[in-house]
DNA sequence: AGATAAAATTGAACATTGTTCAAAACTGAG
DNA sequence: CTCAGTTTTGAACAATGTTCAATTTTATCT
């Protein structure tokens, strides 16, 4: 038996991310216990920092998950024919999982690094990895955009939509009734793919 | 001398407000600590409870502040002429406040209510205020539209602006560099503005 | 199998922070 | 000056992230 440390510690780490994603899901960052999640897998409250390096790390974890969830949420809508349909179908995609999965889709951006500073690398690759899904539809739309521009372009679309989804579901402010938020998304990627192509 | 309780009293509340308020701007929502304004105004700590129903409303009277300084900072913008120019300049204004009072702007958003609900409908009433500064432009730039579908267009507008220049400011994950988000605002506001009139 | 050293796990203890509340200090009318 | 009402105080409490010395488990060697 070479591998069994090995093995029962990853099982523990997959649990305790498990176990903390459900947490998260079922009443949000803010209520998410250290003391509920080593319940829920049964271990010591110390355990957690035998695994992760404070619940921070932990979070994070859980956050790449969630990130690669969505990514696969959002892969079938790709091959569609013109921007506008795709773009339109990846905002609507974006809103449909935030919505469905909200507690969890909240905690990306809920959560803050204890410096203040950026997300960790291999963190930001997972986001990376989705604005690339934009920038192909992007460029067909503005065909003198690539490169750097391209990128930055892409980024500047994601959080359009993003701050449209997240100020309506999350309710907090003015933001558009649920029923009319895909409307709106409609309208919305339909006037910036009209005023791109100049 | 009638009114001298309840003349220390708003000096008080003033104060705390005050000392919260710098408390935010200097380390952001998660860096404040009832024990440091308490200090700071020169109170015990069970002084804040005597005047604010617990800290959340403390937070609350900043943000109502916040706000307050915004639209004074926005109102100049108002009178441009085309409604291009007066959306790009109030996109841009919006990204300057939140860039030169960074964590008050981003306690706006930061903060959550203790339930989870909405602000209360004081606070969503200075929200409301700002967003009619957008209302009269996005009339003049798309006829048809009025009443509800003209609030809830320029709420849409809101979000997608605060969108880029939050996920640019924050800096936690891909946004844009900060040299390059002022640009970006015009040519996504001019999209916006080109796609608007059909 | 038994012994043993290394590794993992435990959970009590600690530090921090929001909140409460009985006691102390203060205020202003009579 | 007195005293009832009001305000302020800060010690105490509860909740929660984190640490670490002691205990338990595991893998290897004889």
């Amino acid at each position: 038996m070479v591998g069994k440390r090995q093995e029962k510690r990853e099982a523990l780490r997959r649990n305790l991310i498990g176990a903390a994603a459900a947490r998260i899901e079922e009443g949000g960052l803010s209520a998410f216990r250290a003391r509920d999640v080593a319940a829920d897998v049964g271990c010591a409250l110390g355990t957690i920092y035998t695994v992760f390096q404070d619940l921070d790390d932990l979070i994070l974890q859980v956050n790449a998950e969630t990130l690669q969830d969505l990514g696969r949420s959002l892969a079938p809508t790709s091959d569609v024919e013109t921007p506008k349909t795709a773009l339109t179908a990846l905002a609507q995609g974006y809103a449909r999982f935030a919505a469905k999965n909200f507690n969890r889709w909240n905690a990306l951006f809920d959560h803050r690094m204890a410096d203040g500073g950026p997300s960790p690398d291999w963190l930001l690759a997972h986001h990376s990895t989705l604005l690339r899904l934009l920038e192909r539809h992007i460029a067909k739309l503005t065909p003198g955009l690539a490169g750097e521009a391209l990128t930055l372009r892409a980024r500047t679309w994601f959080a359009a939509v993003h701050g449209i989804v997240s100020i309506s579901l999350q309710k907090r402010f003015l933001g558009l009734p649920d029923d009319r938020l895909m409307e709106e998304l409609e309208v919305f990627v339909g006037q910036v793919v009209a005023g791109s192509g100049r």
